[in-house]
DNA sequence: TGACATTACTTGGCATGCCATGCATACTGT
DNA sequence: ACAGTATGCATGGCATGCCAAGTAATGTCA
């Protein structure tokens, strides 16, 4: 019993998918208001959404690499390239070559992007309350499960179908 | 108690906040993964993600408007513009200026695209199917019920932030 | 050691999203 | 009817994401 398959009316039949039932659907508008609330709340810092997850990998460990930081917050190559310059034109992390590995790029936090760490954070954990009012303790440890379980899935996917 | 802040080391007293209790990370993540997934099942018939919410709600009602597609799908009507032309381009829609309202264009679907609505529709479940293999249809239910409330939470907090 | 593969990063092209602005068309109230 | 407002759409600018292709540096192995 796989899934919802909503049929239309009985003459015509015609298959139908309500939005409200495609995960994807949901999923994405609840990502762009979450990136937009965070959006609001630390543009006056000079930070953008595109690189909160890259600060608080810096947090936890700063000199990364690029190729590092990519797998740290699973995006592209090529993406990080251009949030990063973004960051070092925005004065919170500088760029320099490492010395073992010539091709290499660390990436450091300024003192700058240091200092703004607990007001980010709190920003971040302003929009997570806000977006938690009202559920349950319970369900929200049941979302959190489901969506890992879900994030594997589809990184399962990718993995075993190349290209 | 709100919220679950992290603290470093006894010493430093750093507030950290793993990427991984940030709701925004983690629904940022899946709504990637969620459109790759559809994507590479979409492609070949020549559908972008992007258009895929638009197909849906015309496959309920035809010759929509774009200001009325934008407000259906949750789309910024200048991103629904774009949206609309390349669909136009992609043979999947035609737009016609409406006759009541000569600012209107109402978005009508090709032949091409009526005739790819199951099969659309059958890879959209696909991608949902694989997303919650594993998991409890209890849970999901919750999920479901979970992520409506936030979405909720979120769009009230738009409203009374107006810019 | 020298050819070949791998890795790190950059660049170009494109899709998808937002905001601010501009323009044409409609609507409203006096 | 007309001024002022509101609505619908287009456009420019930017952010964020991906893929493909190119270059430089490194690694591997016969």
């Amino acid at each position: 019993m796989p899934s919802e398959i909503i049929a239309g009316s009985e003459t015509t039949s015609t298959v139908q998918l309500p939005r409200e039932e495609s995960w994807g659907y949901q999923v994405n508008h609840l990502a762009r208001l979450l990136e937009g609330a965070l959006r609001d709340r630390i543009a006056r810092h000079g930070v953008l959404p595109g690189a909160f997850a890259q600060l608080l990998a810096l947090f936890e460990r700063d000199g990364l690499s690029q190729s590092e930081l990519s797998s740290a917050v699973h995006i592209d190559p090529s993406t990080m390239a251009l949030t990063v310059r973004r960051m070092e034109r925005d004065g919170l992390v500088t760029r320099s070559p490492s010395l073992r590995d010539r091709r290499q790029t660390e990436i450091r936090l300024t003192r700058h992007a240091r200092e703004l760490q607990s007001t980010l954070i709190g920003r971040a954990i302003e929009v997570n309350d806000l977006a938690k009012k009202g559920v349950d303790d319970a369900d929200l440890a049941v979302v959190r499960r489901v969506l890992a379980q879900m994030i594997a899935n589809l990184l399962n996917d990718v993995e075993r179908a190349p290209s």
